[in-house]
DNA sequence: GATGAATGAGTGTTCATTCAT
DNA sequence: CATGAATGAACACTCATTCAT
């Protein structure tokens, strides 16, 4: 019995990253919509029942898989986070960190995407999400105090300099836009611009 | 003969319009995902079948719908459009008649938002969206050649003068962002400087 | 008005006409289960509610369609038909002329077999099939009380002279029998051996 | 763990025989076009999601179901098959025992029937059937082999040895032929003579 | 912990038929 | 006579979830 459980307590962790995996995957192949329990199941070698152990229902294993995603996506923005750089070099790392990251990882940043603007959006507590960006944050509100950077509405500041990034990543909005260390540094000179006092 | 034959054909052009409409309130109110043929039949009080009589199936219904919106967004943004303003007040304008008529009409853009990122975005031929937005692009091209806006990638360009109206217009993004006269000119000042040469 | 009846008038025939050949086509080309009073509609070029002029509902039509065909199966067997020949020749050209009429009209055939063992079958008046048959019964019995044919029951005889012909026919029973002069012949004179006295 | 994981694949034989029965009464009762999978479902008592545990879909259960009789009706035909026997008396077993088949269980042969001539017949690959009925068509072969039969196309030679039973046992197309030794005897000695050399 | 079986409620879609014109 | 529109009921099938094992 003891090795039965170990055994068991071996394959939990595995099992958990292999669900989330499928989900991601599927999403992304099949979309939203069409991602249904036992697909996931079948796509992580699982039963449709071991889910329902993990998770509570299917909202709460898409609203997981999110909030993972997210914390990883802010985990990479802040590689090698260093708010002694200027404010505007610390910026322009993030950007560049974040655009290679969503350009390696583009099923990761599809998911979000399909996910926020669904009406599982509203089931995700901001606050388990805005923790892992909450350093960059503070660097704007430093950006505002020293007047480097326009004292306006935080909605509107985020909308220039968080966003593009997003929406350049973005292939079937951006097909143009071919992500490069000097294309990157173009389209942030103008979120610089717009931000700047 | 001809006369008989000619009234035979009496589609009900107010039964399509009933359909879209549902179509709309429904996918805002409880989802893309959730949102069923079946449901949609009875907010329209229609029976299913009927709407098989006016669209092929699912997907023509919604991506039908879609269009429908776009040209509406398309067509307040050109409203009072005069492009022998200067190039920035023509945007200006634009942005605002942008604004209030999300503001207005927030059902409209809710749907275009959850269809876009889910995977029907794909079966919408581009053009048939782009075409009611031209004349703006062609205000964006005018200012490149006459020096006006920084020359470059249009992605780049759209990224910082057309999504601003968008991401600040959705609430669920930005809650803190309050739609008026003032704050749009703020937000527009940021846009200005971010494509102005 | 007078121009409209004739019109009317003239199309009548025409339309029953292509109805029933659209009926038969959809019912050959993809079953009885699938073929829809709409489709046949369609294919017949005529509304689903035309239909209902000419048939008082979907049975109506099909069975309407099987006795046409009988009718015309029964008209093919007894072309040149002639009992003053002996009883053997007078069936033996039955055969022939049964064979080259299906094999020019399959369509038909199969769909009298599809229909006969389908629940339709049982909605059908026998005699009005029957009818279409008849001279041949009287050879039959003329050669039971001549002494030339065994006296069986009848359905034995006819089990043994008439359904050979269409086993024999139906190229998914017996895909090896080729349809010609002297496989019918071969096949036929089995079938004397099996009846004459 | 190997036990245990043995024991959990639990699959209801039982249920899989309930809706094989539910499916070859219904289409009997009601006919094939009008058995639906709910109602199959529901006269097997069982909910129509787990017919798709069972079959890949209806397509799958109408075949297997179909294979499944003939296999019956095959095996029944060969009890008490004894090819030392002098051919004909083989034979003429063969048929009592498929007259009293059919008698005894007339829903599976009108299955057969109602299946074979339905579109769906095409989906069956013949030799999953053929292979149940090898003994007696072996039979004949000798019977060619050794000049008792006719050496004719072996479509020809099951026409007469074959049909005629599922024919004379059709009680819709031979209503006034009574299943009883005697006259399966007459109707014997019709096809004996039509095959016998 | 993990499973495959099981299901009622739902899916998108088509049906036979009727209706106003 | 002839029509396209309209429909409730049904279709084949899948869903999210639960259950006994």
């Amino acid at each position: 019995m003891f090795i039965y459980y170990r055994i068991v307590r071996y394959k939990d962790e595995h099992k958990k990253e292999s669900i989330i995996k499928a989900t991601i995957k599927l999403v992304n192949d099949i979309g939203f919509v069409s991602s249904s329990v036992s697909k996931i199941a079948k796509e992580a070698s699982v039963s449709p029942a071991t889910i329902y152990i993990y998770y509570k229902n299917k909202d709460d294993l898409l609203v997981s898989t999110y909030i993972e995603i997210k914390k990883k996506i802010g985990m990479a923005l802040l590689k090698d986070f260093d708010d002694t750089l200027p404010l505007k070099d610390t910026l322009l790392r993030s950007w560049k960190n974040g655009f290679f990251y969503i350009a390696e990882n583009p099923g990761l940043f599809q998911f979000t995407e399909q996910f926020s603007y669904s009406p599982y959006g509203e089931l995700v507590d901001k606050k388990d999400v805005e923790k892992y960006f909450e350093p960059i944050i503070k660097v704007l509100q430093t950006g505002i105090e020293q007047k480097i950077i326009k004292n306006v509405n935080f909605d509107i500041l985020t909308t220039f300099i968080f966003f593009p990034v997003m929406i350049l990543s973005n292939t079937r909005l951006c097909s143009n836009f071919e992500i490069n260390e000097d294309n990157i540094e173009t389209a942030f000179s103008l979120a610089w611009d717009a931000i700047k006092l």
